[in-house]
Order: structure tokens, then C-alpha cells, then sequence
DNA sequence: TTTTTTACTAATCATTTGTTTAATTCATCT
DNA sequence: AGATGAATTAAACAAATGATTAGTAAAAAA
């Protein structure tokens, strides 16, 4: 019935990410989704039923990729934890350099609407992670303090993820370009790794 | 001519603060804030003129407020670094468990219309702050690693409010209550600056 | 080629939304 | 009490917005 796959589909996916992305939900309306795809306006419907509907399937397929990465190194069996954190840094602060408004994007779903997002994420993911696994051993090794893991977990995040939504203050406190800025986050790729362990260690 | 100090006026910001830093600018709807305030949909304009003028007024008093917090320690001639560590988790932390949607309005005034919040910043009152100072100092001294104070900087704002922002994740990974979660953040208050100055420390 | 299905378009509908108007109530001052 | 100006209200306007319809072109199937 429905062509899902067809060029047009996607165009409107495209511009429609984008859109979201930059602006949110209500700000952006369908004929600027339209417009910026170069589609007519009663395509958006006739391929994805209503502006909700479009939205829906965006911000699962997006924020599943965003979560997948993750998840994808916090579990290999292979690297020791310290190579996680470096893998994790460098992984993610590459993405999100790559899109901007990511992170703000994920963050916001998340505020209106925890339930949807939250399918996707599930807790076990993250607190029966590898990851985590090491750092307990760690801590009964008597290398690292004893601590909440979710304390630990929540440390990487915030040193990777909030200066890229705090970036403007950032950009303005120390008068960078946009260039320079993406220079200083890709110094953190080394720094927060060492940070982490500096933080954990005994 | 205008009673912007009236009964009303004071309705209709409360009002409308709530469901701008709950919902955004763009989600919030006119006939919704004299709803939630009881008043007429026409006294909105009669005291503000528009429904943009008074987000204006809004944002502006609430970030005043959000970095007028923040200034204040980082200026204090008295406290030792170590101080202003603990003073700025502390403060940071209550302000936002009483207010919990504020760093994502915040930040999300800041993506979208960087330069009317940036008026209110202004770079100078961080980076040359007293603090920084400080950091700068124990750098010269020997006892803190070389590094850029930026990132110093980033890092405790990372760090206290970041776990904020990704609450809904935080509560889901661990199967915490609103109050649990509170209560780990009131953990964090004492962490934070110890993490800090590990991360620092030579 | 004819028929049928799919893709697309222009026009329009029905709400919603920000804002205004004109009239009314209320308070204050003379 | 009467006049003046501020505060409040119901109603309406105009533009924007999400969605639909009815019809056309293009492609696929017969």
C-alpha cells in the first residue's frame, strides 16, 4: 500500500530531521518541512499520516542510533576500562560534533516524553554493562574507591555530552569560532578519560 | 499607565513561567497561561503586549537569577578554592531540585536565541573570575595539573548539572523515586568538589 | 492498449492561536 | 453623587497550521 522507501519518503525524513532537530516539535510545522523538502504539503501526510506520526518515527530511529553506540562499547568484551572511556569519548564526541543538536534534541524528547525514549533505552543496557562490571571489580581490587556506579556512569556523560549543550557560553566566555570550539571538545577526547580514572582511582 | 506590579501582572508571570520553563516557548499557548493564571485571555496583552514580550521578561529575570547564583561565589574574595567548590555544588544543586526544569530552559533559551542570554553572561564574570584566579594560582604553585581553565570551568557546571538534565535516564537505569534521585543529587554535593580537585590535583 | 494502482498536486476545510476591539465594571478623585 | 481613568470581559478578527479532498499524471499490471 504504502511506498515507505521511495525517494520521496526519505526526502521528507531528511529535511524533517533536520528541522526537528534545530527547532523542536512545535516549532517546526509541516509546511517548512514541506518547503525545505521540496515536496508538496499533502505528501507529508500521504506518507506519514500526520506531523506526529513523522515525528515519532524520527525520534526512535535517531535516538536508537544515539543509544546503540554507546551500548556497543560499554559491552565489548575485549577492551579494559580504561579503553572504554577513550573509545566512548572519542565515539561520542565525534557524533555530536557531526550534529549539533543532538544532544539537545535527545535531552528534550526525554523531558516530554520519557516513556516513548525510555522503551528504547532500557535500564540493564548501562548498570549491566561491561563497563560497569570492571569498574566493581575495580573497586573490590581495592584500585579504585568504593562509589555508586551510577555515579561513575552518569560522570562520563555529563563530561562528554553538557559542554556541547552549554556551548554557546562556552564559545562566548572564551571567544572561540565554531572551529576552535570543535578543537578544544576534541582535546577532551584524551582529557576525559584520564579525568574519569583521576576521579575513580584510590 | 501601566500597573506591571499589579495583582494580575504577578498571576499571569507566575503563571506563564511555569508553562514556559515546563513546556517551551513555541508549546505554550496564550489561552493556556490565562487559563492556568484565571484571568481574561485579553489581560495577556493588556500587561505584556504580546506573548513574546513576556517570555522576554521571563526569560530574562529567570537567567538573571540562574547566573547571578553562580557569580556570586565564584567572585567571594574570602573562600578558598575548595570553598567555592563546595558553595557552588550546594547552591546549584538545591536551586534546581526546587526548580528542576530550569537548566533545560535555560539551555535550550540559549540554543535558540544565544545572543539576548548572552547579554546577560558576559564571558569576563566567569573566566576572570575569582576562582579561575585561584585554579590559576594552585597551577603556578605546582600543587594543580597544567590545563586550560575552560575546561576546569566546564567541568563543574558539567558535573552538577548534567545528572539534571538526563534525570529520567538516571531514575530508569537505577528504579529510583523522585525523592531517591533527589537524594542522590544531595550526595553529589559532596563528591562533586572532592572529584574536582582530584581531577586537578598533581 | 487498456485498466488499475500508485504518486502527486492545487485547493480547501476546520481548528488553533495571537491579538484586537468595543463595551462594561470598578476604583479613585473632585 | 458624578466624572474620569484604569481594569476587566466577551466577542471577534486575521493569520497560521495540520489535515483532507477531489482530481490529475505517471507507472505498473492486465
Amino acid at each position: 500500500m504504502e511506498a515507505k522507501y521511495s525517494n520521496t519518503g526519505i526526502k521528507i525524513k531528511d529535511a524533517a530531521k533536520c528541522l526537528f532537530l534545530k527547532k523542536g516539535y512545535s516549532a517546526t510545522t509541516t509546511r517548512e518541512i514541506a518547503k525545505e523538502s521540496s515536496i508538496n504539503l499533502a505528501l507529508l501526510n500521504y506518507y506519514f499520516t500526520s506531523k506526529r506520526k513523522l515525528f515519532e518515527i524520527i525520534m526512535l530511529e535517531t535516538i536508537r542510533d544515539f543509544m546503540s553506540k554507546m551500548v556497543e562499547v560499554y559491552n565489548d568484551e575485549k577492551t579494559t576500562l580504561e579503553e572504554k572511556l577513550k573509545l566512548t569519548s572519542s565515539k561520542y564526541i565525534d557524533m555530536i560534533i557531526a550534529e549539533p543538536h543532538l544532544p539537545m534534541f535527545v535531552v528534550n524528547e526525554l523531558k516530554n516524553n520519557p516513556s516513548s525514549v525510555l522503551k528504547i533505552i532500557r535500564g540493564k543496557m548501562i548498570m549491566e554493562s561491561k563497563l560497569v562490571d570492571q569498574y566493581n571489580d575495580g573497586v573490590k581490587k581495592g584500585l579504585y574507591k568504593k562509589g555508586d556506579p551510577i555515579h561513575f556512569v552518569t560522570n562520563i556523560l555529563s563530561l562528554i555530552v553538557f559542554p556541547f549543550i552549554s556551548s554557546p557560553i562556552i564559545i562566548k566566555m572564551k571567544k572561540l569560532s565554531r572551529k576552535e570550539f570543535n578543537e578544544m571538545m576534541n582535546e577532551r577526547k584524551k582529557l576525559i578519560p584520564k579525568w574519569v580514572i583521576q576521579m575513580i582511582k584510590k
